[in-house]
DNA sequence: CTTGACCTTGACGTCAATGTAAGGGTTTAG
DNA sequence: CTAAACCCTTACATTGACGTCAAGGTCAAG
């Protein structure tokens, strides 16, 4: 498919997507006129490169990562080495944004007068 | 205080500290000599800020937040008026940012062949 | 009186993911 | 032939919360 199509069917702007692809994100082949041509199973990758990068992940980390993906919800763990620490790095900044996330609400509901409901826990 | 010594003790930058002086979350006093003067309270609320700040929200809205937020952890809720569909709003964004990050965090932990704990929803 | 730590304002630089615009090919349909 | 809808590359603009540097006052200690 080419990028417009892709781009509809994953609300992600040309732009960016052709971004993703300066950055190594995405590596489409190209039709004799040069237009992008991207596989289905694009569709899905965009997806995650989206979540990963609104969690905070640079390119650079999402690149180290989605290589490590395939299929659809497979793992593929110990094939890529040292980049596990990398990961548990960013697990950890991960939880760490949610924790502030979870106060900055309790102080919105502290504002409102909304009990702050203490149960989720970081969940580690 | 004087500036250096809230940026010490809050671990805020002083550019930062007069950023949202800037921005009209903080208005300290002046001393007869032009230095910032600050009191014991704005250790608090810096930290407050700061909290603010990292979910994601602007220093606009904090700057409309603060106010309403008196010492401690005291609730004012009725005294802002149509603020609070503003904060609904933000609350919103919040939550989605949290469940954002927890679909990144179960990605990592995918590749890490952590299982998925799946206890932890929302929580409204 | 001078050094050094502290403070001031002002202004330009940064970073990351995108927007946007310019200038130009290609292909389909009328 | 030509309009319209695609696509291409290049490159500058944007946003927000800062970093950083410049040029300069203030003040306590030696």
């Amino acid at each position: 498919m080419r990028i417009g199509e892709l781009s509809r069917r994953t609300g992600v702007s040309q732009r960016s997507l052709r971004y993703y692809e300066e950055q190594r994100l995405l590596t489409p082949t190209r039709l004799p006129n040069g237009y992008r041509d991207y596989d289905e199973r694009t569709v899905t990758t965009v997806q995650r490169i989206q979540i990963l990068l609104s969690a905070g992940l640079g390119t650079a980390a999402v690149a180290e990562i989605l290589p490590c993906v395939v299929d659809d919800t497979v793992v593929l763990a110990g094939s890529c080495p040292e980049l596990i620490d990398g990961l548990a790095q960013e697990r950890r900044r991960i939880d760490a944004a949610i924790d502030g996330l979870i106060a900055a609400r309790d102080i919105l509901d502290s504002l409102v007068g909304r009990p702050l409901h203490r149960q989720d826990a970081p969940a580690r």
